[in-house]
DNA sequence: TCTGGGGTCCTAGGACCC
DNA sequence: TCTGGGGTCCTAGGACCC
């Protein structure tokens, strides 16, 4: 049996999760804002069709939200990872084979399971009919024989009303699909982005099915191997894998603009902080270690009438650690040595590079225990610190560099409540 | 006043090995 | 006169995704 991809993407994911807190705002335009309220992340149909932006900067949309009476959340992570999550529950009672691709959208293997045989559009409209009635967010579900033609399948379900959300091509004929490929534009295939999307148009190539119907090997001396396998991919050859297994992360990143800029070291010390155990405790989630740590600064380069200094600094680690302090230590240590006082700082952030499973210690070149970053009393002490805050909430235990000033702090002044995470943030019915 | 955050993969070129 | 062949590893930069 040849392969079935779907791809279920929940439209509109951030918008629709609100929606579902607050049911009066179902046809109003919203959007949810980016971390900082800087820009739009997620627009409602109604705010689309105003012809606003994704990444449409909030402060420019002043007047055309005042016009249209828009509605603007800050965005609630808790919320939306936590509904992603139930989302993918129900999608696993439909298929064993998934991968999560990102937040709002999952690739599943349907062929063997799909119950009614030969009709995957009855199958789509069973997933759609389920995870509203769980959930009350709408989904779109797209068939296909490769990831990439299930993506093109999933975007034409979204914009043509008459597949009622649910699109299989594997029921079109060839012409039909050749119609349907005619029809779009090539910059909305899975893998060309701004710049092949302009290199392609200088050959011609406008549409999917321009696209589709290019030579492979031509495609991959001009493009490479990726743009090769989009080609195939187009054309049934499924060339990606469901990685139904996420494999372990390479790197590991957490930075935040700041919600005013900052110009001390001391706050600057304190947001270093936040960020070490912010990623260290996703580091230890993937039992690994890092022995790479990067802190960059940045001033804010909207402002070039303003000094700018943009500077990033590597550590390496004597020996690879997951501790929390110890990575700390070490970040403050480079950040003191990166700062420049009489800057303006808009943005910091800490890389965790060089990951390696926890199983594969490596003891130093003398053989010497001199590991004691890896001490069993601070494997302990993290397991506890993870523990204590997976319980009772982020950040109620945490070292004191991490400061108590909330200087740096993000704006978000228009955030819902975490309504099925926080007991005392649940939503009441009256 | 105001401009997001977190990732992956591929390629080319340099340095080095025997 | 004259200068091979086959590799690996690392890094920076560029492209992409959501």
């Amino acid at each position: 049996m040849s392969a079935v991809f779907a791809l279920v993407d929940v439209n509109n994911f951030y918008v629709s999760c609100e929606r579902v807190f607050q049911p009066r705002l179902k046809r109003s335009p919203m959007v949810v804002l980016s971390n900082n309220d800087g820009c739009a992340v997620a627009r409602s149909n109604e705010v689309k069709a105003l012809g606003v932006k994704m990444g449409a900067t909030w402060f420019k949309m002043r007047e055309i939200a005042q016009e249209h009476r828009i509605v603007a959340f800050s965005s609630n992570y808790t919320l939306y990872g936590d509904m992603s999550n139930r989302v993918v529950e129900v999608l696993r009672s439909f298929s064993p084979d998934i991968e999560v691709y990102s937040i709002d959208e999952s690739f599943l293997r349907v062929e063997s399971v799909c119950p009614w045989q030969a009709s995957y559009r009855a199958f789509g409209q069973a997933i759609r009919a389920k995870v509203l009635q769980w959930l009350d967010l709408p989904v779109c579900v797209g068939f296909g024989s490769s990831k990439t033609l299930a993506k093109f399948a999933n975007h034409l379900a979204k914009k043509n009303p008459q597949f009622e959300g649910v699109c299989d091509l594997g029921a079109f004929s060839n012409n039909e699909l050749e119609d349907w490929m005619r029809k779009v534009d090539v910059a909305e295939v899975w893998g060309v982005g701004r710049k092949l999307n302009e290199k392609l148009a200088q050959l011609g190539i406008r549409s999917v099915a321009d696209l589709a119907q290019a030579d492979p090997k031509r495609i991959r001396s001009l493009f490479g191997v990726v743009l090769e396998r989009t080609v195939l991919e187009l054309n049934g050859v499924s060339c990606l894998s469901l990685e139904d297994i996420a494999p372990p992360k390479k790197q590991i990143i957490s930075s935040r603009s700041f919600g005013q800029a900052v110009v001390s070291l001391p706050v600057l010390t304190e947001a270093v902080s936040f960020h070490v155990a912010n990623a260290s405790q996703k580091l230890r989630a993937q039992h690994a270690t890092t022995q790479g740590i990067y802190v960059f600064l940045q001033t804010n380069r909207f402002k070039p009438e303003e000094p700018q200094y943009n500077e990033g600094k590597l550590i390496t680690l004597p020996n690879p650690s997951d501790d929390t302090r110890v990575i700390t230590q070490f970040a403050i240590n480079v950040l003191e040595r990166l700062y420049r006082p009489g800057f303006k700082y808009k943005k910091t952030g800490v890389m965790l590079l060089d990951l390696q499973p926890r199983a594969h210690d490596q003891m130093n070149l003398f053989g010497a225990v001199v590991n004691s970053t890896n001490s069993p009393q601070s494997l302990q002490l993290m397991r506890c610190l993870d523990s204590i805050n997976g319980r009772y909430g982020r950040g109620t235990l945490k070292l004191a560099t991490m400061g108590v000033s909330k200087a740096w702090e993000m704006r978000s002044e228009n955030r819902s409540p975490r309504y099925t995470t926080h007991w005392d943030e649940l939503p009441i019915v009256d």
